[in-house]
RNA sequence: GGGCCUCUAGCUCAACGGUAGAGCAGUUGACUCUUAAUCAAUUGGUUCAGGGUUCGAAUCCCUGGGGGCCCA
């Protein structure tokens, strides 16, 4: 192991440890309280003058005057000081505090606990011992560690010297519990599908491709949990849900990581209506339970989850923002002649489906600010989806939206079987002439449905883009916690 | 995929064609209630990599790499 000067420094204080006859990496640590419990009784045991030992990492400066010391530990739970004194610890302790020990050593340290002269309450100790020494120094004291790819190659270190970064994931896991909580409530179970899948499906993307040698064949990494779980509602289970990550081979941005978690939920007997009552409570409950408030400040707006959403066909959505009528112009043609009439600049697109996608995209996403369900998609768009009675060129099809991203996706899900094989053959015509996230034909899914699935609600959200939102981040990687990144060199 | 920006000490940043610097951290010393402790002294560099221009390059140019922002 190549050395620094700092780093090096550090290791030859291990080394002084070692030949003082001290492990610098001992098996245990021996705690009688976390740092959080002696602050919660502070003055009880302070009064009785209890011995405690505490544990933790020593972070911030260390001040070392002549006869007398003060440093804080943090344990996790909280952080505490240390007031050390030559007079109570001995000189060979005190000296190799001020000599061996650095910022980042984890130490154990017994005491009693009182407060000093400015009423921080502090551990006077009496005993100290190392429980693991740091190599690596800290960064600068205030400024911190704020290279955002730094922050992310060693998010441990990030964790260590940015509180917050902590919190963002103490919300992201009250959230996850939360949906836990109210799916469970509604009756769904939790369950688990396959990761590596010999056909991808349930969503419109490239996929990871992974090889099993022993069987030797290609597996793909799931790109959606869907046909899966809708196969356990053919199987009799009344709903089902599974919150796991998907993993979709597309570029990294703001709001895309390749892997990312996903909660897909399906429930026999319910539609889309259903489910986007489902989404209105979820989000509201994560958004209270995360924030205190279903109303959610990100980045200086307030997003409100305590109203019913907003509904807004998609067809009336691109009328209203581009006066496109995408009921009117049903080939790629037409409708690439109504958007050059309309002078709209946008990308050209090689199908209607993907036109009509850019056009929202661009002209109606970014205006969806507050939540708001779109829904009654475009069959060509939908492959899963079922028609609208009536309108059979169009889905029960939603996708929520807030802060003009897109939340996730929902529908009433198809159940005729031989409506889902011509979609999938539909798909396979598109894949075949060059759409690359077409929709991959699966018979066994279609055998499955010709056992009969009831009707069904079903939808999937983007827990990454929820936390963004909860947490007020706005960028994926703020709430992923190793997201992404080139490996160098 | 395109445009712009960025990469300098462990960290946060200067220096913008003329001797590579500061603060923090570290090291040495002083100091018994500090908390951005204070005071004095001080160590530390493959300036992302490679090539080019130049008397001279962290700085200008080219190629490559990492990262960021914006656009598509």
């Amino acid at each position: 192991m190549e050395l620094n000067d700092l780093q090096a420094q550090r290791a030859a204080k291990l080394e002084r440890l070692r030949t003082a006859g001290l492990d610098p990496y001992p098996t245990r640590a021996t705690r009688t309280h976390t740092v959080a419990e002696v602050l919660a009784s502070f003055d009880a045991l302070s009064s009785a003058e209890a011995r405690v030992t505490l544990a933790g990492r020593i972070i911030g400066a260390r001040r070392v005057m002549g006869k007398i010391a003060f440093a804080h530990i943090e344990d996790g739970t909280g952080s505490i000081q240390l007031w050390i004194s030559r007079a109570d610890l001995g000189d060979e302790w005190f000296d190799r505090f001020r000599d061996d020990l650095d910022t980042f050593d984890i130490v154990q340290a017994s005491g009693t606990l009182r407060r000093t002269k400015s009423e921080e309450p502090s551990l006077f100790v009496r005993e100290l011992a190392v429980l693991a020494k740091a190599i690596n120094p800290p960064p600068e004291k205030w400024a911190g560690l704020q290279d955002v790819e730094e922050r992310h190659r060693q998010r441990y270190l990030d964790l260590i010297v940015n509180p917050e970064v902590r919190e963002v994931f103490r919300a992201r896991a009250t959230a996850v519990t939360t949906m836990r909580r109210v799916l469970d409530a509604h009756g769904f179970l939790e369950v688990e599908t396959p990761v590596l899948q010999p056909i991808y499906g349930g969503a419109a993307a490239r996929p990871f491709v992974t090889y099993h040698n022993t069987l030797g064949q290609n597996l793909y990494l799931r790109i959606a949990t869907e046909l899966y779980l809708k196969r356990l509602i053919v199987g009799g289970f009344p709903g089902v849900y599974e919150i796991g990550k998907n993993f979709r081979n597309e570029g990294v941005d703001r709001s895309h990581n390749p892997e990312f978690t996903m909660m897909e939920c399906y429930q026999a007997y319910a539609d889309y209506d259903d489910m986007m009552r489902l989404v209105e409570e979820l989000l509201r409950e994560m958004a209270v339970a995360v924030t205190g408030s279903p109303r959610v400040q990100y980045q200086g707006q307030t997003i409100d989850f305590g109203r019913p959403w907003q509904r807004i066909p998609m067809v009336e959505a691109i009328a209203e923002r581009t006066g496109v009528d995408i009921t009117a112009v049903t080939e790629l043609d037409a409708l690439h002649a109504a958007i050059a009439d309309r002078g709209l600049r946008v990308e050209r697109k090689s199908t209607w489906a993907k036109q009509v996608d850019e056009l929202f995209s661009e002209f109606v996403q970014p205006l969806l600010v507050q939540p708001t369900f779109i829904v009654d998609y475009p069959v060509a768009l939908s492959p899963l989806a079922k028609r609208k009675p009536g309108q059979p060129a169009f889905t029960e099809r939603f996708e929520p939206y807030a802060v003009g991203m897109e939340l996730g996706n929902a529908f009433t899900e198809l159940n005729d079987p031989f409506d889902q094989e011509q979609r999938f053959l539909e798909q396979l015509r598109a894949f075949q002439s060059g759409d690359d996230e077409a929709h991959q034909m699966d018979a066994d899914y279609v055998n499955a449905l010709m056992y009969g699935m009831p009707p069904t609600g079903g939808l999937g959200l983007g827990i990454d883009r929820i936390v963004m939102i909860l947490a007020d981040r706005p960028n994926i990687r703020e709430v992923i916690l190793f997201p992404h990144l080139r490996t160098r060199e």
